[in-house]
DNA sequence: CGGCCCCTGAAACGGAGCGTTACAAAATTC
DNA sequence: GAATTTTGTAACGCTCCGTTTCAGGGGCCG
């Protein structure tokens, strides 16, 4: 039901492509963005949230191939290839790799929006576990466990504490980004996958309530510290178990 | 959400494209300096924090590639190279060795805006490399425990000691360059990542706040000493652990 | 040595950022 | 469809920070 536009990261070597698909997609109502190379792409996603990733085979360094087998052991998020034209045995390994279509340059772009919007109802509204990578595990702070699997939070004491969804979203984009500051505009992107409206404190509020039942004194916090001008930030190790 | 103008380094050895980069990115709102060579670069970068470096390829001394290679392994500001028209050699290397974006020369200023833009919008606001948990982020000076990835400062007794967000960006420029005399307009950029206005002290009155925390006697500081028209200087060693 | 100027320290004030509560809308559950 | 929970918005108060202002003190000159 939650309808807002999908984001699209598209990951090309070749400056033209990139710049043409990404104004493209943005004027077809979606939010686009491009990363030159596989360093790029990690970079994006580690503080971004994605509805689907577009991926060019043929790339200096890293491949294609290389970056989706790797978004397919890691994220969740679809992905669709650009192939050489008539390079069969690319679509193929594409495919096996895990993609879920492929498009043989040069395309078409309604071509492209054809397919991203084919694929994103494919996979459906509920494709993505928000800012995620790197599931089946739990995340352990302070002696605290998040299991990002069932989503549930316990305490030192193995109790478990009862966190709303928005509660658990942030607590988990926290955990994932650890000991780095995180501002709102990522917040709001990690948890809802949204934009930040003007005056929007939705994050602040929500913070406050996860405070209030996850640190000791709330008043001063130890978990997840404010930076003030600059956001919020998650001030103790977070180790995966 | 701090909405600072971005801060930009220009690399080059041709004095008139500096000064044609450096005048024409002002013009368009941001801050921008340039070094002519690596030594330059190396000694800018000391001091100041930016949010990106311009680098040409083809300079005498050190070249491009080589001083991309070591910002890639130092810092975590994204990298704009520019290369010779057409050398693809030089475009795919310096993908390779962590560029974010490449420019033919002769480019369009407008155009080199524009990537500067994108390559700001992706790599977002913090691009910090995840700390691990113990790896050298506490700085030790005087038995005082500054610990980088929890944003905290412990007494000798290890007592914490509360800092604001200014105070503590003060006392971490002030740590990450020891025994060296910083002048208001370096702990501005390095705490704030702004300019001086003209009549600015703020620093000044954040340095009495911090030093009324931890000065045993703030009238005769032995930390942090004055250096009269000169600035402040962190007056002991300080040592990682 | 004394007077002057300029630099610095610190107090005082006001604005902006943030935490929290209250309330209303929306979503979820039964 | 009603009751409950969750979530966003608005509002208030507190803290932090920048600016202003004044006083003290060092350096330079005579």
């Amino acid at each position: 039901m939650t309808d807002r536009p999908p984001h699209i990261l598209i990951v090309d070597d070749d400056r033209e492509i990139r710049d043409l698909v990404t104004r493209f997609l943005r004027g077809h109502g979606m939010r686009a963005e491009s990363a030159a190379d596989g360093g790029a792409m990690r970079r994006r996603l580690r503080t971004g949230r994605f509805d689907l990733v577009i991926l060019d085979v043929m790339m200096p360094g890293e491949d294609g191939l290389t970056l989706c087998r790797e978004l397919r052991a890691a994220g969740s998020q679809p992905v669709i290839m650009l192939t050489a034209l008539g390079d069969e045995t690319d679509r193929i390994v594409g495919l096996e790799m895990g993609a879920d279509d492929y498009l043989p340059k040069p395309f078409n772009p309604r071509e492209l929006l054809a397919r991203i919007r084919a694929v994103l109802r494919r996979s459906g509204p509920s494709a993505e576990p928000p800012a995620v990578p790197g599931d089946g595990a739990c995340l352990v702070f302070e002696g605290w466990r998040l299991d990002t699997a069932r989503r549930e939070l316990r305490d030192p004491e193995g109790v478990l504490v009862a966190l709303s969804a928005g509660e658990y979203d942030l607590l988990a984009a926290f955990a994932t980004h650890p000991q780095r500051v995180l501002n709102r505009d990522q917040l709001l992107d990690l948890t809802k996958g949204r934009e930040a409206a003007p005056f929007d404190r939705s994050v602040d509020v929500q913070l406050s309530r996860l405070r209030r039942k996850i640190e000791p004194d709330p008043a001063n916090p130890t978990l997840i510290k404010t930076i003030r001008g600059g956001g919020y930030m998650m001030a103790v190790p977070v180790a995966r178990a």
